[in-house]
DNA sequence: ATGGCCGCTATGAGCGGA
């Protein structure tokens, strides 16, 4: 099984793109966020001319994620169902190829001194009762999107620079790892101990000619799909060129 | 030191992204 993470940044902008990476990768499961749109602007039919059954938790302009897969999609869920009210389309569950699959998309935080910060610290609280609620670490579980945190600077292309910036701080890292603590594993480092891979690059500038990005698009795995887990990769080649998204797709693989 | 790009919107400037 083919999983695939990948933050599009407007799936009607990235049309083309998408549909000729799909045809080329062939996920079994595809989770995409920052789709920006509602259902109306979803190529909902598109996708599924292409096999996929497909789930969406949209809004309009901003956030919006969805999990496309070539079996059936079930018990999908949309939002935490917590008692916070929150109507930002960030989560979006379902479960398919018999694996338990959370798509995300974390806020962004702005910076440490914008009210998005606690925000978005609050928010990794709820995720981690989210997965005590919904799951069992011992369950084959995929936790996977723009986790919109480096898990350390690995992941950084320039630690100094991105010192106590945004993405970067300590209690973002402690937030995504108290996640981790669920028990999930980030897979791409099973495979890849050391550092200077990235999944985001800004667009201004040369930073993806220069390779100074960020790994922040993960996939966090239960012990019995670690086991499984065969391979993970980040695609570079999704980012460059022409009306490319941001972010490159993180690709991992599972024994059946 | 700052901003540099991109996608969105009952658009044409401002917001959010990371």
């Amino acid at each position: 099984m083919k999983l695939v993470t990948w933050n599009i940044n407007s799936i009607r902008a990235r049309h083309d793109r998408l549909f000729a990476w799909i045809d080329r990768e062939r996920p079994d499961v595809l989770c995409l966020q920052e789709t920006k749109t509602e259902d109306a602007g979803f190529p909902l039919e598109a996708l599924r001319k292409a096999g996929y059954d497909v789930a969406t938790y949209g809004q309009k302009s901003y956030n919006g994620v969805a999990i496309a897969s070539t079996q059936p999609l079930t018990d999908v869920t949309r939002g935490f169902g917590d008692d916070v009210p929150d109507d930002e389309a960030r989560v979006i569950a379902a479960t398919t190829h018999g694996v338990r699959v959370v798509c995300l998309y974390v806020p962004n935080g702005q910076d440490l001194t914008a009210e998005k910060y606690p925000y978005k610290l609050a928010w990794f609280g709820r995720l981690r009762r989210y997965l005590e609620r919904t799951a069992k670490p011992t369950d084959p579980l995929v936790v996977c999107g723009d986790m919109n945190v480096t898990a350390d600077d690995r992941d950084v292309w320039s630690p100094e620079a991105w010192k106590h910036q945004i993405h970067c701080s300590p209690k973002e890292r402690e937030a995504l790892a108290d996640v981790r603590a669920f028990g999930l594993t980030d897979v791409f480092r099973v495979h890849t101990p050391d550092g200077g891979v990235y999944s985001w690059w800004d667009y201004r500038g040369i930073s993806f000619f220069k390779d100074q990005g960020l790994r922040i698009d993960h996939i966090l795995a239960t012990a019995p799909m670690v086991a499984r887990c065969t391979a993970c990769t980040i695609d570079r080649t999704a980012r460059k060129g022409q009306d490319a998204s941001d972010h490159a797709p993180v690709i991992a693989t599972f024994s059946e």
